[in-house]
DNA sequence: AAGGCATAAATTATCTATAATTTTGGATCG
DNA sequence: CGATCCAAAATTATAGATAATTTATGCCTT
């Protein structure tokens, strides 16, 4: 995978704090200081802030002028609004990418579908997932709506990993299947019904909170 | 109007840019030069880059690492994606928000379609049809998909702008009639149906170009 | 509590280095 | 002899580092 290595150092800042934020390794609500982050990378803040402006548009930071930046909480209604978001946007790439659809194409969103289903932990399984989507919507041509919907699918995977980081047990993506299916048929209408559903289901689990009790997290899995 | 002097130089510049690659004055394709925007408000480059990294993200502008940031162009292609992406974001939101919508709403929202019928000039008609849309949809209380759609009427009004910006003749729009009616009728569906017919329809206009010949303009226009 | 001082952090300015573009001088070819 | 192309230097612009300033905040005093 290309590192980027020739892009700016505010980009690979906005990279790295995008993953840690994603995979949950930050909180939500930490505050993230400039010069703590400007002096692990061994650069000024200037970049620093940058990169903060890059997160706060994916809506992975918010900052509030003259009292820094921390790391977006989120809510189950922010999980619903993603899902509806997504179930909107991948459906209305799915209608323009159908026509361009190759089998070629078809075969390695298949391919994506099995790693999925093999996956040990949610790391890899969320990676395979995405792989999916990309796949069968990149062909509609669209780049703002691409991009808007990578933002969304960075927004599921935080949810993703927040409720289910440690346990993760495997599951076969029978969705993915029924969406390949119809595909091949040439029957957009279905998968794109399917897909809409698909991105809806919100997955429910117990989870330890830190006082000990335990309560309920959400998550988009799809 | 709020002029928010309390917010940062970054996030003043930023607005002032948007302003003006929206209504046309900088050119698509034109480069952005740090240090001449930093001239302009006395203020050194490095909260002109931030508000870069703004307008980045809101794909007014784009950014070439080490060769500078030039206002982003468009064509038909991207008229039509912002039409659609509006069409499925609009819809969306006017289904969540119509169970919360009083009639001191759609009274409000009534007013601002008069005054769109009474503008004499692009820019009012945009801000009247601006508030339209922002009154009816505002009660879903989803902020993501609220300031998705907001990037998105931003995108709208530069393609308005950029075919409209001289002439402009008086249109009373039936459309919002319409869905104003069936608002209060309690017929959401109706509503949002005639919503995503209303912002993908695309109006055209011979516009002169630079070098005499005329040539076919595209534009949202609702 | 209210107010003021001290500390810490964000924002912006100034300065430096590095990359990109333009210009210019020369050489080669028609 | 003139034109064109290439190369190297000079200019210009971006990116980043360091320094200064302003603003918020916590603590202490009254």
């Amino acid at each position: 995978m290309a590192k980027g290595t020739d892009d700016t150092i505010a980009v690979r800042i906005g990279k790295v704090l995008a993953d840690r934020i994603i995979s949950g390794a930050i909180e939500p609500g930490a505050r993230l200081r400039q010069d703590h982050v400007a002096e692990e990378f061994n650069t000024s803040h200037v970049p620093v802030r940058e990169a903060f402006r890059r997160l706060e548009a994916q809506g992975l930071a918010v900052s509030e002028p003259r009292r820094g930046v921390r790391v977006a909480a989120f809510d189950l209604g922010e999980v619903k609004e993603v899902a509806e978001m997504r179930a909107a946007l991948e459906v209305l790439a799915l209608r323009h990418a159908a026509p361009h659809l190759t089998s070629a194409i078809l075969d390695q969103a298949e391919e994506a579908t099995k790693a999925g289903d093999k996956s040990r932990d949610v790391r890899s399984w969320e990676e395979a997932n995405r792989a999916f989507h990309r796949l069968i919507l990149a062909p509609c041509g669209m780049p703002r709506l691409l991009a808007t919907i990578d933002d969304l699918h960075a927004a599921s995977a935080r949810f993703l990993f927040a409720a289910w980081r440690s346990e993760w047990e495997t599951r076969t993506d029978q969705d993915h299947r029924a969406i390949l299916s119809a595909l091949r048929q040439g029957n957009t209408e279905s998968a794109a019904a399917t897909l809409g559903r698909h991105v809806q289901w919100i997955g429910r689990k117990p989870v330890r909170t830190a006082s000990g009790a335990t309560r309920e997290a959400f998550a988009i899995v799809g």
